[in-house]
RNA sequence: GGUCCGUUGGUCAAGCGGCUAAGACAUCGCCCUUUCACGGCGGUAUCAGGGGUUCGAUUCCCCUACGGACUACCA
């Protein structure tokens, strides 16, 4: 039988990493039986739509390489997908419940309803619907019904006995009937409850297994239960752990933490290749020691039995280093462009330089990548190749200007770049020995007085890339400008 | 309050009756390196507690503690 799965996330505006993680899973687990990823968007509640959520959801999805198969953009058989434009059947499926005694109406007001849980309260009982308008004679209901008496329908849940479901994760689920409500399928309003509409388009929509947070694991008898009474076959659930906040949130990490949007964490400077990593490693494990996996790659490896069952925080430290491993090995012309708006941001380039500059751009960027781990440091680091005028930036660095040799070497060096028109491969690799040569100066008291004198700072990318990236007529002008 | 679920180092985690309890991140030390970083090597650190079952429990059962979810005419 071919393998459905779905994600059905609600239109909120935001894709939180969490989400992200239910749509992976789905995603891996239709991937690895050869099935089939279905986007369905439910809007039922129209209160929470917001403007271009859609497409913050699409967005999302596509730019982590997620593509569904079927969806309200591209469509498929079993459309439409979004909720609220397949409200027709709904009631006519509680009505048949109706129909064949699995289901009432039911004319309890909200005040009942309040007092009633009140009582079950104040006993420490958890509260259940009593269940009195199941008894209500036919006469009595079709008049009510006439006189346009407000109600809803609800389903009759067994009194006695239990309804046990395996969770592919967690188990055998047994739960007392006792302890179910007789749930509303239908609200007052003619609209189907979430739970009620879930079934239905989960069935009509041939889905096999669905994977989603555990939270909805006390709600699973339920779901069950209204499966059966339709008669129909109920799909394999795959409960996942909840992706925790950090407990120790703060200000600064509170944008990292499993709040975070993709969106912000891309904001940061976070690639989709290392977020989408990092969310399949909490959760599930592969079992092998290999932790860097390309989405493929997942698929491949991607089992079930590997869904832990214990909730997980999102490790910020560690996406900080895998993001930092996917910064050094993607290809540089990405990593170009994904970090041109942080250099634009920070006032270093313009637009324009942007492309015309961008053989430059991407050699100062390559030059740095292996510091970062995600790319909004990356001003930090290349603020050296900006700016006629360096200043030692620190005390190790004026130290190392400090030294008696200091004027010698500079002055040799600078001689050295009058000499040539540019920075050439002859020059970078004699230059050094050169001076050497001439001045008997060499190790740390040749090359750091000059690393200092034309960046400013005692640590920084490899000296030769230096030489390159900044050229011979602006390391003139900063050494010129230096003694000043 | 009730019901359900969970608990292996600081974090992510392997383990599915017998192991000196993997691995990764973080941390510490050493090496590499003219600097920083990367990389390499090594160290510190974990079975929540208590009862059972068993020749033997991290693994199975029970209790306690702690954490989480659910308990809507919200999704």
């Amino acid at each position: 039988m071919e393998i459905r799965t779905r994600f059905a996330p609600s239109p909120t505006g935001f894709m939180h990493v969490g989400g992200v993680r239910t749509a992976l899973f789905n995603y891996l687990i239709a991937k690895k039986n050869k099935g089939t990823f279905i986007l369905r968007i439910e809007d039922t509640d129209q209160k929470r739509y917001t403007e271009g959520a859609l497409e913050v959801i699409y967005k999302t999805l596509k730019d982590l390489g997620l593509f569904w198969d079927e969806g309200p953009d591209i469509g498929g058989e079993y459309g439409p997908y979004v909720q609220s434009e397949r409200k027709s059947n709904y009631l006519e499926y509680a009505k048949k419940l109706v129909n064949e005694g699995k289901a009432y109406y039911c004319f309890c007001s909200n005040e009942r309803l309040e007092d009633l849980r009140e009582k079950y309260e104040k006993n420490n009982m958890t509260f259940v619907y009593d269940g009195i308008c199941r008894g209500i004679e036919k006469e009595e209901l079709e008049k009510r019904i006439e006189n346009g008496e407000p109600y809803v329908i609800r389903f009759k849940t067994p009194k006695l006995g239990t309804t046990v479901y395996e969770d592919e994760v967690y188990g055998k689920i047994i739960v007392k009937n006792s302890e179910l409500e007789d749930l509303i399928l239908v609200k007052s309003d003619g609209m189907p409850t979430y739970n009620f509409a879930n079934v239905i388009d989960d069935h009509e929509m041939g889905i096999t297994h669905i994977a989603r947070g555990n939270e909805y694991i006390s709600s699973t008898p339920k779901y069950k239960l209204i499966y059966e009474a339709l008669g129909w076959e109920t799909p394999k659930f795959i409960h996942l752990p909840i992706i925790k906040k950090n407990q120790f949130t703060n200000k600064k990490l509170s944008k990292r933490d499993s709040d975070a949007t993709v969106e912000d964490l891309n904001n940061s400077g976070y690639l989709n290749e290392a977020i989408l990593n990092m969310l399949a490693l909490t959760g599930w494990s592969p079992g092998g020691e290999k932790e860097i996996f390309s989405l493929q790659e997942m698929v491949e490896a991607f089992s079930i039995e590997g869904i832990s069952s214990g909730n997980a925080i999102f490790d910020t430290t560690k996406l900080n280093w895998m993001n930092g491993i996917y910064i050094r090995k993607e290809d540089i012309e990405y990593i170009t462009d994904l970090s041109i708006p942080f250099i634009i941001n920070a006032g270093f380039i313009t637009e324009v330089d942007a492309t015309e500059r961008r053989e430059w751009l991407k050699r100062v960027i390559n030059a740095v990548r292996g510091n970062l781990e995600y790319l909004a440091q990356i001003t930090g680091h290349i603020n050296i190749f900006f700016g006629d005028t360096v200043e030692p930036e620190d005390d190790e660095s004026k130290e190392i200007l400090a030294g008696e040799q200091v004027p010698e070497v500079l002055k040799a060096f600078k001689t050295k770049l009058e000499q040539i028109e540019e920075i050439n491969e002859d020059f970078v690799k004699g230059v050094f020995k050169e001076i050497q040569k001439e001045t008997g100066i060499k190790g740390k008291n040749l090359y750091m007085p000059i690393r200092v004198a034309i960046t400013g700072q005692a640590h920084g990318p490899e000296m030769n890339e230096i030489l390159y990236i900044l050229g011979r007529d602006l390391m003139l002008t900063r050494l010129g400008k230096m003694g000043r």
